[in-house]
DNA sequence: TACTTTGTTCATTTTAATTTGAACAAAGTA
DNA sequence: TACTTTGTTCAAATTAAAATGAACAAAGTA
């Protein structure tokens, strides 16, 4: 059985480098690690479902890395672990379903920073409403900005499952 | 004149805290520093416009980065100067413009790698175009997985006038 | 002019995040 | 059983980002 090379031809190799630093800078945009987006990259233009070694000799990163970046992928649902049958090793392949990708992004980062802030918010109302009480006129002008921002989280908590479902369409 | 303190009372040294910490975390879900948020929080509950030298004793952060954070905070357009007349320091105070801060946001920070990433796309299409010349099957799977790559990135880019226009009403 | 107050800049320090690599485990193979 | 291959974990090293503080500038004041 012939040793099929990562990088099929020398064609190749621009467009894995494109790939990498596009989704290199995708995934710093959302505060994820470099190595996330260097993985992520070489197996969306793989023409083959790719193993952990092909990983690390392809990127030049460490096992570590490959390993830590695979599994993040997996419970982001951007990768997939596909073994093929008789094979040993494990393998990997992209998964292009933007969607799923996005759904699972917004559900486990930023839908529970949302929930997080509602809940300051709603103390942060109580606070102002207490010193309110005590009637300085500046105290009632700081809750009602408090309150406005109130109105502020929930109109961009509202946005989310409008954005999901955009996304599904 | 009697000194006014910039904390008027104990029950609002809790508001105080609430506020920092929600915008600390609200500015690091945005990628940035943590004095950014703690500045901002603090102006946002501030009765009164405050003075940088506020800002550094409040905060007990250095005269550096409160100089840098409320410089950026200009830039971003979440807070503005109003130097009192006859006051020798400058003074400031948060804009509780939401929707004029997130226009900023998106026309400084997202716009310019939407338009970033649509570039390397176009470059990775013409490569992907090129192998797919060779005719090797994979090639062209993966010339139609970067022109999938293209549209949701259409897709998103064409998503953000319209969030503009939702923030506005 | 000399001194004070206010503010900026930027080299250095500090802090936080990411990557590495060594130790380990699991599972197959001779 | 001893050895190899594959993969995980985590303490330590590396790297990148942010905060500091000292040097400097500008503008007011005695």
């Amino acid at each position: 059985m012939r040793e099929i090379s990562v990088q099929e031809s020398e064609g190749c190799s621009n467009l894995n480098e494109e790939a990498i630093e596009y989704f290199v800078s995708f995934v710093q945009m959302l505060g994820l690690p470099k190595s996330i987006g260097q993985i992520y990259g070489l197996l969306f233009v793989a023409t083959r479902p790719l193993s952990m070694g092909d990983v690390v000799t392809s990127l030049g990163i460490s096992k570590g890395s490959a390993s830590q970046g695979l599994s993040l992928l997996k419970t982001l649902g951007a990768v997939k672990a596909c073994g093929l049958p008789g094979e040993r090793q494990e393998r990997y392949e992209a998964d292009f379903n933007v969607s799923r990708i996005v759904n699972h992004f917004v559900e486990n980062r930023l839908q529970p920073r949302l929930e997080n802030g509602e809940q300051r918010i709603s103390r942060m109302v109580q606070l102002a409403e207490m010193n309110a009480e005590g009637s300085e006129v500046d105290s009632s002008d700081v809750l009602m900005r408090i309150r406005a921002l109130q109105k502020w989280q929930n109109r961009g908590r509202s946005l989310v499952p409008w954005i999901m479902k955009w996304l599904k369409r």
